[in-house]
DNA sequence: CAGCTATTGATGACATGTCAACAAACAGAC
DNA sequence: GTCTGTTTGTTGACATGTCATCAATAGCTG
């Protein structure tokens, strides 16, 4: 069910967008963040992603030309991750139309009460996992 | 909450069997297939994957030893995937501790009546999805 | 049987993710 | 200041997944 979903909702994101589901992310995090600005080193945290995997995804998205890489201020082996205009109009674009295909094909399809549910289970079950493994 | 508790199970498989999440699915349906075999086309259906994807995985299963290829009765262009000695040791040892894992990090935390919800959502989804996409 | 179309796998190009090793810059102890 | 260990991001090798394309075979229709 799982993989059945998302695999829905990225494909509706690819075509109507042109946007990878990996791409999206990143677009989400850095246009929410305070200035559309946000360090490398951050980003990686937020989305849980490794730096290594940040790193070439960023190179991909740059030579694409949906983000750049602008200096940081008080740290100079870091950067902050910056959109361009391109970015933020596919971003733009694609944010509504995503949380449209959600809603069509998760939350509208399921009662308040297994929503409730639903997220009761993501809690014990997040909760359960963060005790056994702290590190990550 | 998903992808956390796919990966934990993920890494757990990894650590104690030296076995992907891949090669376990498909040693999951090999095995249980009559005769311990099944055909190529037959075993891309069961896992959703596609035929290429399966064929690429074939090769490198097949390279590391865990199961073979034999031709197949009543159609020159399949063929049979078979187990090794070798894979049937990996998933017989493999098998009750991943059980074991998803019962510990996720039957064990949920309720009875969790468990019934999630089942009703998944359904509920599943089947607004196949009437949306009837193709795949 | 001959000819046409569908099915089945394989293959290579490419996109993406992980891992280990690395260099540069920081930060604290001395 | 300098040493030392840490953080940050990059890189290259490799594993894996997707896509388009291909060859061989099946199977149907005349």
């Amino acid at each position: 069910m799982r993989s059945a979903l998302l695999a829905h909702l990225a494909r509706e994101l690819a075509e109507s967008c042109n946007l990878t589901q990996a791409e999206f992310e990143i677009l989400v995090v850095v246009s929410e963040a305070p200035g559309r600005r946000i360090r490398s080193r951050d980003l990686s945290a937020a989305l849980h992603w490794e730096r290594s995997r940040l790193s070439h995804q960023i190179s991909r998205m740059e030579a694409r030309g949906a983000i750049t890489r602008a200096a940081c201020d008080n740290d100079a082996r870091g950067f902050d991750v910056v959109l361009t205009p391109a970015g933020l109009r596919a971003i733009q674009t694609a944010a509504p139309l995503n949380l449209e295909a959600v809603r069509h094909c998760f939350i509208d399809v399921l009662t308040d009460e297994q929503l409730d549910t639903l997220g009761d289970i993501a809690e014990a079950i997040t909760t359960h996992l963060e005790s056994e493994h702290p590190c990550s």
